[in-house]
DNA sequence: GTGAAAGCGCTAACAG
DNA sequence: CTGTTAGCGCTTTCAC
């Protein structure tokens, strides 16, 4: 029986004949509680991500991934965490560590793209799942993706920036970035952004500018950049840094649209500072990574290899 | 082993001292393949929901059912169908042969609130758990809940509509009714419309005019109707009616906020002349309900007695 | 290449 | 009230 399904036997024609028989016309199925108890086999993943002590968006990630952890434990799955600080040294150590233990699958985020790759061509030589989460990597291929879709949610951005009808509108678009370099989506979200305003070009009334800061220090926004502003795009979780800055200058009737459900973000969302913000979804990301390997490696079923999360756009009143 | 589990013993105090004892200190597990593999147990479920065939919303809410009954198949779980035409009587009727046979668990819609207040209390009697799905009834109470928060709906509706800004904006309500009384949410939707403006009393520039017309015709809308009105809120899914109304007299300009993603909602909403739906993710709502059941019964989890979904808003750019 | 048997960890039934 | 045992359906191993 089990030598039919998992043909030890080279004989093809035979196997197929028994399979089409005993699977197909008797309606076999495998009792899935016996087999993985007969299997017992424990699954080890790794997880390589950046250490999320002052990064909330990774914290929510890993709260997913820790959930998932807690549910497939009964299922023999257990997780070892590779946790860098954020920069590429310590990003490749933890990669080295990861490739000199023995794992059955792997999930990690390439925040860092040259020593992402680098890392995944070696993995991929032994052969076992990998799923990326938050950005991917086009090329080498063969692994899975969760995560989000950035241009798609930059054109999103655009919609969620058309909806003041009618009024001649000035955006402003501000880049808020961080020191260190790091694979980043924010411009393919701005891509995006732009992409919207140029497949409806009857929204004629909207004017753009674009302003850099650095993440660092909050004193380079000034109220002169929001001189008859009516809608800021902030392209990356750090739309609170914006609203701060409005709310402390008592600038009133601007539209803020942002990312991520961060606590600071949720705050000004919640004062209706912060009108739109964009989820991405990250714990259920983690969350979905992590089932990927499981239903690959411990249920043995056919997965999809690309899972785009669904765009949600959340206000004050859907916020919960 | 099994009785300090199950606790066969009356002996109090040495049960605790050995639950302590074993499953605390030496941490153990039920190992849930042996468990069910032992067990060896088969789970009835019934559903009771009305016939789908030409009720798009029941045949989303059914497919996210059979999904879950699909998954949960090898798990021991099968499922009876107990579908009724659209109509007290033939409810009753199915209801009864619910009652009659014998079930591990039953999930039904409480379409007609009479009928389904008097079959809920006779399956009680079962001591049975029961999930309720689309619509509660709040008593009897010792059931479960899926599904939406019909008054919250109404209040994102607000929302919605009030992104608008400055200008002076009429909306019209329009409720679509079906012949068939039912239990229905749409009222309580409109309250927390109103609600919504209400607790935004800056928002001055909104007027409201409310018209109702029955579903069984398309020509009692009119033209003179739409006169001077700028956004219209439909609170159930027949949004597509308004929509298709205003797209032949080729009346433009005017915002719809509708409910659900029925394929002719879809339809208006890619054309641009749906603006918002907010959707109840029906498929899911039917799934977690089996999955409320599964929980409970096989894999025998403390489960939530209510689960409200999130109320997902959907513009054309985020639908897929 | 194929058949037989042990045993995965648990539950339920039965004997003491 | 407690100890023992068969057996759930499968995988793996070992003997033929």
């Amino acid at each position: 029986m089990d030598r039919i399904i998992h043909n030890r036997g080279q004989v093809a024609q035979e196997n197929i004949d028994k399979v089409n028989a005993i699977i197909e016309e008797y309606g076999y199925k495998r009792n899935i509680f016996a087999s993985n108890l007969a299997f017992n086999k424990k699954f080890k993943f790794a997880v390589l991500l950046p250490q999320f002590s002052d990064l909330e968006y990774w914290k929510i990630q890993m709260r997913g991934i820790e959930k998932a952890e807690k549910e497939f434990k009964p299922y023999g799955v257990s997780i070892s965490y590779y946790l860098y600080d954020f920069d590429p040294v310590s990003f490749v150590r933890m990669a080295q560590n990861v490739l000199e233990a023995d794992f059955d699958g792997l999930l990690f985020a390439p925040i860092f793209y040259d020593e992402s790759v680098r890392f995944l061509e070696e993995f991929q030589k032994k052969d076992k799942p990998i799923v990326m989460i938050d950005s991917d990597i086009v090329e080498p291929k063969g692994h899975a993706y969760v995560g989000q879709n950035a241009f798609k949610s930059g054109f999103l951005a655009g919609r969620l920036t058309s909806f003041a009808v009618k009024e001649q509108r000035k955006v402003l678009i501000v880049k808020i970035t961080r020191d260190i370099e790091a694979t980043s989506v924010y411009l393919q979200r701005i891509d995006g952004f732009y992409s919207f305003f140029r497949q409806n070009p009857q929204l004629t009334h909207f004017k753009f500018s674009e302003i850099t800061i650095n993440d660092s220090s909050l004193n380079q926004l000034d109220k002169a950049m929001f001189e008859g502003i009516s809608s800021v795009f902030v392209p990356n979780s750090r739309a609170y840094i914006v609203a701060q800055f409005l709310e402390e200058n008592q600038i009133n009737g601007i539209r803020i649209i942002g990312y991520d459900l961060l606590e600071k973000n949720i705050e000004y969302l919640k004062k209706g500072v912060i009108d739109f913000l964009i989820n991405q979804k990250p714990e259920e990301q983690g969350y979905s990574a992590v089932n990927h390997l499981y239903k690959k490696l411990v249920l043995q079923e056919a997965v999809e290899e690309t899972y785009y999360m669904p765009l949600e756009i959340i206000v004050k009143e859907n916020f919960d």
